[in-house]
DNA sequence: AACAGCAACAACCGCCGCCGG
DNA sequence: ACCGGCGGCGGTTGTTGCTGT
């Protein structure tokens, strides 16, 4: 398969430019770019839908906004994405879903169609094989507390592997940066003195979440051979309440949006 | 060598929220 | 309060070029 930015540097993604109503779509030529890029660092960019005009560009505002801030601004990052920036990716769709702006602002240097474009071709496949559907549609919240007490559970039953899955998983989804933040109330004064990455997150448990407790216990072949029941969820029905669809035929595995 | 399938990604489209008149 | 313009955003499309057969 082709690696990553190999196009770069060349007019492919689009269709050959044509003209509509007197200005021109699809691929930006080498001139136009000169154009853009002269005419923003000469005289910046105030108002997009008047730039083009005064630019001598063929395009819309729109267009031109675009081919900026996602091609030609100085401050973007070319190359493929590292495995940290890939797996930053990941943790934060969890907890943004398809906010790509907001996702790109904790990127340096990469945009949000950059983003979501290795989004949907590399990252969703990559979690598909390994995650159920859910997951990629529905934000991940754990509440460290019920975790405290599956642990203990899993621990009192010798039950390492599990345990080590949870861990792994929690920590493969969130980070442990994260993990850290994770509290169950919240002392809005307080943050309000914090910046942004610092804030507790306030993890309100609902049942919904435990969808992936009960996926690990599928996965790891750890039913309970004589009553089919899932272990932690059939031995801590309280974290569970709500669920009433624990042995249906897609396990129990439920979506919250 | 030719072809089909797929991955990558630039760019377009349409919607939404903000803001000024 | 309403309306229109604008910018920003997410979803989607369309093309290229690589890879496997």
């Amino acid at each position: 398969m082709r690696k990553r930015g190999t196009m770069i540097g060349t007019s492919k993604g689009r269709a050959p430019a044509y003209e509509k109503n007197g200005l021109r779509k699809g691929s930006w030529t080498e001139a136009e770019d000169v154009k853009l890029v002269t005419y923003i660092l000469r005289h910046g960019y105030g108002n997009w839908r008047a730039l083009p005009k005064q630019a001598g560009l063929l395009r819309c505002g729109k267009s031109c906004r675009l081919r900026w801030v996602n091609y030609l601004r100085p401050d973007i990052k070319r190359g493929n994405f590292s495995k940290e920036e890939e797996d930053t990716i990941i943790r934060l769709h969890q907890f943004l879903g398809n906010k790509w702006s907001d996702i790109a602002s904790k990127l340096p240097g990469r945009t949000d169609n950059e983003i979501k474009n290795v989004w949907n071709t590399r990252l969703k496949k990559r979690l598909i094989s390994i995650l159920p559907p859910q997951s990629l549609t529905s934000s991940i919240t754990c509440n460290p507390t019920d975790n405290i007490e599956i642990n203990q559970y899993l621990g009192m039953k010798g039950d390492n592997s599990m345990q080590d899955a949870l861990d792994q998983f929690s920590t493969a989804i969130m980070g442990d940066d994260v993990l850290d933040r994770c509290v169950t109330e919240t002392n809005e004064e307080e943050n309000n003195n914090l910046a942004p990455f610092q804030q507790p997150i306030d993890m309100s448990w609902d049942s919904n979440n435990v969808w992936w407790i009960q996926y690990l216990e599928r996965e790891l072949d750890l039913v309970d051979s004589n009553n089919q029941q899932p272990t932690v969820s059939s031995q801590l029905p309280h974290l569970f309440q709500g669920e009433d669809d624990l042995t249906s035929d897609n396990g129990g595995i439920t979506s919250h949006t």
